[in-house]
DNA sequence: GAAATAGTTAAGCGGATGATTCAGTATTGC
DNA sequence: GCAATACTGAATCATCCGCTTAACTATTTC
């Protein structure tokens, strides 16, 4: 489930938002509730939430209510999924060039 | 100027685009003329052309022109950017657990 | 040098996106 | 129970994005 493309689309869409980064980055260091997490963001409480729920949707971030309180918490297995992503495109390149540099050694 | 938060944010916005990521997965098997990249996609050259240029101004394409052909090619060093962007934060994350682990595990 | 190939640029259009405001619902503390 | 806290949801709005078309330039081939 962790590759399914729909999920990653939407993983690097949520991910280009500053303000969602600055949101993972917030939680990178424990977590917070959605106060919290608009404390430090110039704008309102209410589009602090429709970020939270693009975090929620995209399986980046956790949250579970208690009380009147909504706590947030990162998941990491989603922020490996897109990482993997990434490391599988350089990999390939980079053995590319590898080969490519054998090559030039050889002749 | 790896790590200057601008770039980075470029690169974020720029891997968002199901189109640009294919063109890098593409890529990241080897370099390809402007022709052969638009090849498998659903779109005008003119529009292919218009997402090289971000992925060129973004930094995790480099370009070069010979005769009528354009060349691209993966600049794997910007990937790392983004990839280190998302490690640094799992791992925060992660080493968290880890001290949260141990201490429940003193008590 | 004419035709074909390869790419570029500008204008414009429709739909997605990020934000605001405002009104409403729990839950907590006095 | 009443006020304050902590969100939530809907409507709205301006802007941005990705795409198309069309007109254009540069290069290669015959």
């Amino acid at each position: 489930m962790l590759h399914d493309p729909a999920q990653l689309d939407l993983m690097f869409q949520v991910l280009a938002d500053p303000a969602r980064r600055q949101m993972v980055d917030r939680l990178s260091r424990g977590p917070a509730s959605v106060s919290q997490l608009a404390e430090p963001l110039a704008m309102s409480l209410s589009a602090v939430v429709q970020h939270l729920n693009l975090l929620e949707a995209s399986g980046l971030v956790r949250t579970q209510k208690v009380g009147g309180v909504r706590t947030c918490q990162i998941e990491p297995k989603a922020l490996r999924a897109a990482e993997h992503w990434i490391n599988e495109r350089r990999l390939s390149w980079e053995r590319r060039l590898d080969r490519l540099g054998d090559f030039l050694a050889e002749s």
